[in-house]
DNA sequence: TGTATGATCGCCT
DNA sequence: GGCGATCATACAG
């Protein structure tokens, strides 16, 4: 598949890819809105799923760039990357929050909530709300259920960076990224 | 506004 | 047997 996507190169370094994929718009057969939070993993530090090699899990991880890779946080909630660098590397991005702009009414039944502020603004909160599960894995990205649209030309895009979330190894990376002033993020940028 | 806790599954030591 | 790339709820201040 082209490695190009919303015009970003997704065999670049996964810091790079997460940072540009902030303000792209992602849809799940035709359900999401625009990414505002993102965080960057990579086999050379211990935080990513893919630093000790590849399991029945985390295979997708080390699969082609601009693919998903779904894992099972915590025994209930479901999590969405895409996976960057060249084959077999082991990087991808975690989608941590959209801004939902489609399909709002599918994302409130499968919440059950109605602040928007709630439906997206977590990995596993914007799983639930766009119906990825674990049939989801190891997919294109620039093909159906997925599409990926990049911001409109010109647009300015003004992103921070800080440490990740909810990690107990290489918490010093800044490798979370937000949309400035964005208030569909799981937590404020520092 | 903040801190604690239970739910519950796959992988690792 | 322990520990997460989490979330919702329960409580304290």
């Amino acid at each position: 598949m082209d490695k190009h996507l919303a015009g970003i190169d997704f065999s670049a370094p996964s810091a790079e890819v997460a940072r540009r994929l902030i303000g792209v718009t992602m849809l799940v057969d035709g359900v999401g809105g625009r990414i505002v939070e993102t965080e960057a993993y990579d086999r050379t530090e211990p935080a990513a799923h893919s630093f000790n090699g590849p399991t029945p899990r985390n295979f997708s991880m080390f699969g082609p760039p601009g693919r998903s890779y779904v894992y099972r946080s915590h025994g209930l909630h479901w999590c969405l990357n895409f996976v960057c660098r060249e084959e077999g590397h082991g990087a991808g991005v975690l989608i941590r929050a959209l801004e939902p702009l489609a399909g709002l009414e599918r994302m409130r039944e499968r919440r059950g909530l109605d602040d928007p502020r709630l439906l997206c603004s977590g990995p596993g909160r914007l799983c639930q709300a766009l119906g990825v599960t674990r049939e989801f894995n190891n997919l294109a990205l620039d093909a159906a259920p997925f599409a990926l649209l990049a911001p409109e030309a010109g647009a300015a895009v003004a992103v921070l960076a800080g440490p990740r979330i909810g990690i107990s190894k290489a918490v010093e990376l800044p490798w979370r990224f937000g949309l400035a002033g964005s208030r569909f993020l799981s937590k404020p940028m520092r």
